[in-house]
DNA sequence: TTGAAAGCGCTAACAA
DNA sequence: TTGTTAGCGCTTTCAA
């Protein structure tokens, strides 16, 4: 690897006029010397070293891009596609603009603040943050911040609005969208399915209160679908999930891949979707689109959630003050093959 | 951020004493100073500026996860759960060796150079790579690297063997295992679908074609379903391919995420799979597995595929020689729904 | 057992 | 328009 000051030598200049002809600044350089060099690095493919320029520069061109794992949430994260989607898009843009993106998981906030510091990351992409995990890497970290899907519990100690940038949902409205059509196609006996009770899901899960309360649906805890992960593994949890789903005519499940897993192991046992049992989902990706009967669900798009975070991120990197701190995205229910109209007639009576 | 050199003068002591305190380089230095460094430091929260670490030492502790990006086969490549799985088993294999994951998706080979050298990147994983792309890359890139399902032209200019290990799968007889099943079930007709013939799906198609040769069932191009992308969508060219296969009694798909697209744009167009069309994948991941029917296809592990080929480039960084070059991964079809024995009578008939 | 100092490759303030 | 030089934070050789 040739280096900046072996150029200048062998062209008989200071590292300054490489330098500046490398970064473009021409005002600075005649240009006679500009060509020569300019010619120069191309025949010796000069390949600068970041790790110097970023010691010199007290900066790193790298994104971070941290997902907090947590306890039984994720095996590999990236199983779910609505997480490997975003990271797509995210991936991309910071591409896009001359940016790095590494990846950081752990479900350790002290680590990730470690790993942040230790690389000097310019800035962060923050997913998967729960109650006040984000406030405590603001506090750490100052440079921008995105989040996204998070969450901030405004009691906690010193929480502000407009610390970071957020990019989510309404996850509560579409919670209660997805549990209000079940209650319109005639269900009453609606389960709710999903891992936790924190974050997006306990937001979900309150849209889907507020949905059986307005139609004084009476709820009770046996209507949450925990589901548990036994060694890393959650077949024998949807096991069980499709059991208890026989005395529910319908479950609202807080992710696509949840609900296509819930009806497959429904099937295996017989069940039927949706003549014995209707399932709503939530994301609108691949799963649901690919899954039999298509899935009913709310849509959302990963990829652009992904993009857009990123390239807000771009913004304030150049500058630009964020126009808003909490971006709510638009969701919309996209009807397919998933539920059933409890009113009408099963095929079976048909004959 | 506190600097050793700070840390020195705040305990009146040299650098090199702290420097080596943090590397447990304790043999140098008294346990008294050694205790009271460790102590200050932990007080402090010290982070290690890795830039500068790296520069001095000429490393980067960065292992380059590269994905080369071709025309026509992925929008968002982390869409194909195969690819983001492998990602998910590279990764976790990284982190927990203590070294940290960049990834690099391009179609420009010159560019991923760059970047590698850029960052000065301790190890490489390839994947995607076509031709003679891993050779150039292993002639200009002289740190360990380890390949995925690289297929190297063995004609290429000086091309040799082992010169970078590589992981994959005996493609050709996984793609022969699973057309014979097709054959011994009754079938003539038999399409392959792909969007390439290059590398690991040209492999493919060589089984698929031996399959059919030794079985005396000639080939046509028109076997050949070649996916096409438009604007970036494929969903018009699944139209395409379903609306052919109506003169096909079973398709061979290079992938589960294929097989399951096909299906789905068969369901749509009123074509029954297995009863009108029978149909098998490659990977088994999670869309084979969720999808209905249930898709009979080649397994792979793709997140062991991409665990194992960290953990020997983790091997080769700690100076071991790989014990081989050429790791071939076992695979074996798994049954399951999505095939109709051709002698069967189909259940319409059995009324 | 500890310290001084050179050097990794690059940038940028300042001088010429 | 070009050059000199200090310095980014850390490692490491060599001397004390």
């Amino acid at each position: 690897m040739i280096t900046i000051k072996e150029i200048a030598e062998q062209l008989g200049m200071s590292t300054t006029t490489i330098s500046n002809v490398i970064h473009g600044k021409t005002g600075e350089v005649s240009g006679e010397t500009t060509e020569r060099v300019r010619k120069f690095l191309e025949e010796v493919e000069y390949v600068p070293n970041i790790s110097a320029r970023n010691l010199a520069q007290n900066r790193s061109k790298i994104i971070g891009v941290v997902l907090k794992a947590w306890e039984n949430k994720y095996d590999n994260i990236f199983q779910d596609p609505f997480v490997s989607e975003m990271i797509g898009g995210i991936e991309k843009q910071i591409r896009e603009n001359g940016y790095f993106m590494m990846l950081y998981i752990s479900d350790d906030i002290a680590e990730i603040l470690k790993h942040v510091s230790t690389w000097n990351v310019d800035g962060l992409i923050l997913f998967c943050m729960l109650d006040d995990d984000a406030l405590r890497v603001r506090r750490k970290y100052h440079k921008p911040i995105v989040c996204i899907d998070t969450y901030v519990d405004r009691d906690a100690d010193g929480a502000e609005e407009d610390e970071f940038v957020n990019i989510g949902l309404d996850d509560e409205q579409g919670a209660y969208d997805a549990t209000r059509y079940l209650i319109e196609k005639g269900h009453r006996k609606i389960g709710i399915l999903s891992d936790n009770q924190m974050g997006v899901d306990l937001a979900r899960f309150r849209g889907y209160r507020r949905a059986l309360k307005e139609s004084g649906i009476e709820y009770s805890d046996r209507n949450f679908f925990h589901l548990h992960r036994e060694e890393g593994d959650l077949r024998a949890g949807f096991e069980k999930m499709a059991e208890k789903a026989r005395k529910f005519t319908a479950v609202f499940c807080c992710s696509d891949l949840y609900a296509v897993m819930l009806m497959n192991a429904c099937f295996a046992r017989g069940i039927r979707v949706p003549e014995d049992l209707s399932v709503v989902g939530f994301d609108d990706n691949l799963f649901g689109k690919l899954s039999r009967p298509g899935l009913t669900t709310i849509h959302q798009n990963a990829e652009h959630k992904g993009s857009l975070a990123a390239s807000i991120l771009m913004n304030m990197l150049a500058g630009k003050e964020p126009e808003t701190h909490r971006v709510i995205l638009r969701h919309e229910l996209v009807e397919r093959e998933s539920v059933r109209a409890l009113g009408d007639l099963l095929p079976a009576e048909t004959r």
